[in-house]
DNA sequence: GGAAGACCAAGGATTTTCCTATAGATGGGC
DNA sequence: GCCCATCTATAGGAAAATCCTTGGTCTTCC
């Protein structure tokens, strides 16, 4: 594994390249802005690492022996390799190449990811995206793990190793209805009780902050809560919702389209339910700039989102 | 030409691979023999002049950033590069070992494999030679099959996944007979076909330019040309010319000291037959550093044959 | 709550790298 | 034949980089 032999320096490769290209050192020495006795005695040093001569200096002409001649190419390529790392580096920067790591629930390309993508795509066409759907505190250990560089997860979320941006964008729990006389009024625990509800499961998972909540409520009232049918998606339980089977719950950013496009009603639960969001990152966030911009547009996008008519705040049944 | 921007050393490079494959700065440190803040540093100092954050440092955990990992191979293989060249020194530089693959046309060693061999040996009397005498397109196949690194052939040579170099020596067809009166003059096509010839199997196989020169010659000249007598090798043609058994056509090199040795006379062709040689290695040259001291050696010699006043240009009939 | 493991920070020592000045060597010009 | 221009090599000292040691903080694990 490790090896003992001493390597050359990358400079001194520099150095041999160039005053081999020009057969002299005075000269390469000048275009490498120093010394010529300096430049002379790194390729010194060089012979003496690899322990092969590579000049045959004359006091007027500078001659590669045959060793020198094989190794030339060599140190180019080394050289080339080196500068090509930097090179790459500079494009990870200003963002020409690059790979964002990031993950989200798993309905966030509902509203979000779509957009998020294009854009991004469309800013850094040569940046590779890898977003991972998952639930919350699965993104929240991928991130730990370093497996993702940062992620957009509903609050409250276990912070351990993690910075956890403020909320950036907030949804509300909505209840959707096929029934109009449903959604006349903001739906309250008792109502809830009686209604037949489809849940999702990543709604009414043992974690999830809506699925405690509820239980709270109901428990204070006296009462339980038993949907009709689970199913895995938001989207599929909004579904079933359209074609009569029951009502459901869903945030209201996820379902806006389907609700409108699929002649749902909707109301907001009351009191209200509302979702955080934020963003998180591992401690001492060294994020590198392709998932630093993904996580920026982001923010941006669910900005416009969040100052869009369209919150739920003005329920209007239709 | 001459780049600007800093280029990261060799070192931080390889503190970074073995930090990225270790996941801890203190092991990496240790494997290198330093103290854990000097790698520490190091890291610091390439990410500076990267200008890229190539881990996240948690107190548990070391982890690759997305920058991180994309640089990672390219660092790699940098290094890798690096030690391939002083790997490549250490062969270069051992000419006490190894093994020298040559391959020759056969008649080689009447003035060129005798005292190369000789000297290459005393130069290195650890090395293995392995030469084989065959004729040049067997040379070229061998060498195409990997069993030779290397040979001198006859041009022209059939090139497919060779390199050939310039002609390295160029030699002379001469006319040699027991007979002074035959070698008073050049001998064109005309008088070639009234003479009784005693050819050798290399110098009449169907693929040697001699014989296709000669052929084409002799059909323009509305004639043809056969040999009395065929025999395997030059030296046995020109013997059993001495016996006055009939005239031959050799290699002026090939025949030079025997001519002078049995008494025999020579005489250019008119108009002149060269022969032009070359060394030939496999593509992309992997030639190891025994055989390309022995192709310098070889290519010295012919050089010095070349400059030497035995050339024929001026046909002394002894 | 304490011990252990891991990283960072700071100041000093050591090694490397570079500079200036000088000497030796070689080929061309007069 | 001698001098000059042009190289490279050598020497000693300055500057910079690299590394070490000590001490500190943070987190995890017991």
């Amino acid at each position: 594994m490790g090896r003992c032999m001493p390597l050359p320096t990358i400079r001194q490769l520099e150095y041999f390249v160039t005053a081999a290209r020009l057969r002299t050192f005075a000269a390469a020495a000048e275009v490498h802005h120093i010394a010529q006795p300096s430049l002379s005695e790194q390729i010194a040093a060089l012979e003496r690492t690899l322990e092969v001569a590579l000049f045959t200096r004359t006091a007027r002409k500078l001659i590669l022996t045959d060793a020198g001649q094989d190794l030339l190419p060599l140190a180019e390529r080394a050289i080339a390799d080196v500068v090509a790392m930097a090179e790459m580096s500079r494009r990870v920067r200003s963002l020409e190449e690059g790979t964002v790591s990031f993950g989200t629930f798993s309905s966030a390309h509902l509203y979000l990811l779509s957009e998020l993508i294009e854009e991004f795509r469309i800013k850094h066409p040569g940046v590779r995206i890898r977003v991972t759907g998952l639930n919350s505190s699965e993104v929240a250990d991928a991130v730990r793990e370093g497996n993702l560089e940062a992620g957009l997860v509903q609050l409250p979320i276990d912070s351990r190793e993690l910075v956890v941006t403020q909320s950036v964008f907030v949804d509300q729990v909505v209840y959707v209805s096929r029934r109009a006389e449903h959604t006349r009024e903001p739906v309250d625990i008792t109502t809830l009780a009686q209604r037949p509800l489809i849940l999702s499961e990543s709604r009414w998972s043992h974690d999830d902050p809506l699925r405690v909540s509820l239980l709270e409520r109901a428990q204070s009232a006296g009462m339980t809560l038993d949907p009709i049918v689970e199913v895995e998606f938001q989207t599929h339980a909004l579904e079933l919702a359209a074609r009569g089977v029951g009502d459901s719950l869903v945030s209201f950013h996820v379902g806006r389209s389907l609700i409108a496009e699929q002649g749902l009603f909707w109301a907001p639960l009351e009191p209200p339910v509302t979702e955080h969001y934020a963003f998180i990152t591992r401690r001492a966030g060294a994020v590198s700039p392709a998932t630093a911009e993904f996580m920026r547009l982001a923010r941006r996008i669910l900005a416009r989102l969040q100052m869009a008519r369209t919150r739920p705040t003005s329920p209007a049944s239709d």
